[in-house]
DNA sequence: TCCATCACATGAAACGTTTCTTTTGGCTTT
DNA sequence: AAAGCCAAAAGAAACGTTTCATGTGATGGA
C-alpha cells in the first residue's frame, strides 16, 4: 500500500463532518453545496494530513480507475515512444492515467497482450495491431461489450469492427517513387514487413504498381522484421548481389537506419551509392549524420484522434457504428537520397 | 469496466458452492484443502463464464496491485526504454505488471513525478533521479514509511536513504581517457549534463582529473541538455571555434549523435576530425553508419539489481539499513574515434 | 402558531474480493 | 452410543470509497 493510510474518515473527523460530506467535498466540486465554511474545514484537513484517495477503493466503487491502456508494438521503436508521448498528453489532459504495454513481434503474443489487456481493468485501449483481420472475432467481441477499443492499423482490410485510425501511404509512396524516378533511380528494393497476414496495409502492392508506371523502372520486395539488426542483414545480403538496387525504401524508419548500416559494412556511401528512404518520420531521422528521407506520419494528429475517438466511446458510451480516420502522409526529402551513381 | 461482469460470485453459484470457497481454490492454490471435485467444478465454471477477477477488489481488499511504478527521465531516450524492457521482464516473471511514468528535463516535474507516482497505490517504485541530494528528504520519508523504492542514480552524493543502484564511471572514463590519449589526443572537451546539483556524479571532474594527469592534455567542460537537437547547437558552437577539441566526450550517447551531426553540418568528418565517445552503450549506437564509441552501463545486471532489491522490500519488507550495488562501466572502442588530424 | 420549504449535513448500502471465524456431518475413539 | 475430531464448506466482516436515501433545525408563508 501506498503512503501512511490517510482515510477519508481521518479527514473527514478532523473536519468534524462525516465521511460521504468530505467526498463530496472534495470530488464532486461541480453541483457540491456544502457551506463555505465547512468546505474550508475538509480542505484544510485534507492537506494537513496529506491525504490521497485510495485508488483502488475509488475504482472499486465507481467501477473505473480513470486509466486507458495503450498497447504498441514494440517500446524500443522511436515512434512508438514518441506517440505514447504525444499520446498521454492527450489523454492526462482529460484526467486519465496511461499504462503502456509492448508486445514484441510475433502475432501469438500480439494476441495474448490484447486478450491481457482488456482484463487490466482499463476504461479503454488504443492498439496498434499489425493486421485488423487477425483479430477480427475478438474486436468484434469487444465492440458488442461496448468496450472502448480504438486500434491503429492500417488501411484496406475492410470496415474495423471498431474504432480505427490509419495513416494512408498512397500519398506518400507516391512521393518517394516519382522523387527517386525524377532523380533518375530505376531498380528499387522494397523492404516490406514479413507477413503477419497483410499487414503493411498493401504498401508493398501499391508502391509496385507505381513504380509499374514508370519506364524501364522495376521493383523487388525482400522481406525483413522489424528491427535494425535484422534489416542490416537483410540489407546487407541484398546489396552483397551483383546487380543491386540504386535505392531501397524501408518499412520503417529503424530498417532504413540498418539498411544505411549495411551500405557502410560493404563500403557503399549513402546517398551516392545507394538512396534509402524510411516510414513513419521519427524525430532521430533528422539527427543522423546523414540525414534519413522519410515517409512521414502524422505523429500529433493521429495521437490526437486516437484519443478522441477513445474519450467519445468512453464518455458517450454510444455504440453506434465505428469511426474511421485517414490520415495523409508525406514525403520529407532529406540527405539520404540523391541520383544514382 | 472491463469484460461482462462475470462475478466470482457467478462462478461460484454456477459450481454450487460458496462464493469464499470458489476464491480459496481459484488462488490459494498452494495450501488449499477442497475435493478434488468441487476444485473440478470451480475451475470449469470459471473458464467457462470466463471469469477475470476485478483487479479493484482485489486491490482494495488485499491491500495491493501487485503492480511497481517504473520513473524514467525520458522514454524517447533510448537507454530507458531499453532499461524499461529488461526490467519489466524481471519483474513479470515475479507476478507484478509495470507501469512507467517519464519526467522530463527538469526538476520540478521530476520532483513532482516522483510524488505523485507514490500515490498511484504501487506497490513499489524505481526511480531514476538526477541528483539523490535534491530527494534525500522525500526519500528518507518514503524510507521511514517503510515504503519499497529504489533509486538508480550517481554514486558520489552520500549515503542513500533507499536502496540504490549506480554505476560507477571511473573505469570507463579511465578507458576512455587513456585510449583518446595515447591515439594522440591533447584537446578534449567534456559535455556535461546542465547541473541539476551535482546530477553527473563527478563524471566531468573524474574526467578533468584523469586528463589533468597526462601531459600536455587539457580538458573543457562545458554543459548541455540531455537531447539530441540541443547537443547539436552545442556541438556546433564549441567546433566552429578556432581552437576546437579533436575530442568530444558527450554525457549519454544521444547527445553523442547530436554531436556527430554537429560535426557533419560544418564539414568535419567523424572520427578523421573529430573523436566522439557517449556514454550509456544503447544498442543503437553499434547501428550507425559512424559506430559510437561508448562507455557502457551493464543495463540487464542493473536492472537485475533493482529488481532484486525492490522485490526483497516489497515482500521481505525488512526495514534494515539501505543497501549499494555499484557497476563498473567499461569502454567499448568503435568506429567514431581515431587519431587526430 | 403551524406546516412546508430549504440549506446543509448524515447514515448506511453497495462495489467484488479476501480472510477470519463458524458450521456441518461423517468418522474414529472410548 | 456418546464424545471428540477432522475435512470440507459456508457465513460474514472488512477493505475505502461513492451515492442513495434520510434527517435536522432554521426560515418564511399561511
Amino acid at each position: 500500500m501506498a503512503a501512511g493510510k490517510i482515510r477519508l474518515k481521518d479527514v473527514a473527523e478532523r473536519a468534524g463532518v462525516a465521511v460521504n460530506t468530505a467526498s463530496t467535498i472534495l470530488n464532486h466540486r461541480p453541483n457540491s453545496w456544502a457551506s463555505k465554511k465547512t468546505e474550508e474545514r475538509v480542505f484544510t484537513a485534507a492537506k494537513e494530513l496529506g491525504y490521497r484517495p485510495n485508488r483502488a477503493a475509488v475504482a472499486l466503487r465507481s467501477g473505473s480507475f480513470q486509466t486507458i491502456g495503450l498497447l504498441v508494438a514494440d517500446l524500443e521503436n522511436p515512434y512508438f515512444t514518441h506517440f505514447s508521448r504525444v499520446f498521454g498528453n492527450q489523454i492526462a489532459a482529460k484526467g486519465y492515467d496511461l499504462v503502456i504495454e509492448s508486445w514484441q513481434t510475433d502475432l501469438e503474443q500480439e494476441k495474448k497482450s490484447l486478450e491481457d489487456f482488456v482484463h487490466r481493468n482499463v476504461d479503454g485501449i488504443v492498439a496498434f495491431v499489425s493486421n485488423l483481420d487477425e483479430h477480427r472475432e475478438f474486436l468484434e467481441h469487444q465492440a458488442k461489450l461496448g468496450f472502448p477499443f480504438v486500434v491503429l492499423t492500417m488501411p484496406g482490410a475492410g470496415k474495423s469492427p471498431v474504432d480505427a485510425v490509419m495513416p494512408d501511404f498512397s500519398t506518400g509512396l507516391q512521393g518517394v517513387a516519382e522523387r527517386l524516378y525524377e532523380l533518375g533511380h530505376r531498380s528499387f528494393t522494397f523492404l516490406a514487413a514479413r507477413s503477419v497476414g497483410q499487414r503493411m496495409g498493401g504498401r508493398p502492392s501499391f508502391f509496385q504498381k507505381i513504380i509499374g508506371e514508370f519506364d524501364g523502372a522495376k521493383v523487388e520486395v525482400v522481406e525483413s522484421g522489424p528491427q535494425i539488426e535484422e534489416a542490416r542483414e537483410v540489407g546487407r545480403r541484398i546489396l552483397e548481389r551483383v546487380e543491386r538496387p540504386t535505392a531501397i525504401v524501408a518499412l520503417n524508419d529503424l530498417t532504413a537506419i540498418g539498411v544505411m548500416r549495411a551500405a557502410k559494412d560493404l563500403g557503399l556511401g549513402v546517398p551516392e551509392d545507394l538512396s534509402v528512404v524510411g516510414i513513419d518520420g521519427i524525430p532521430l531521422g533528422e539527427q543522423l549524420s546523414v540525414s534519413l528521407s522519410t515517409i512521414a506520419q502524422p505523429h500529433k494528429e493521429m495521437a490526437a484522434k486516437a484519443a478522441e475517438f477513445l474519450i467519445d466511446r468512453i464518455e458517450g458510451g454510444g455504440s453506434d457504428l465505428s469511426k474511421e480516420a485517414i490520415f495523409e502522409t508525406n514525403f520529407i526529402e532529406r540527405e539520404s537520397i540523391a541520383p544514382p551513381a
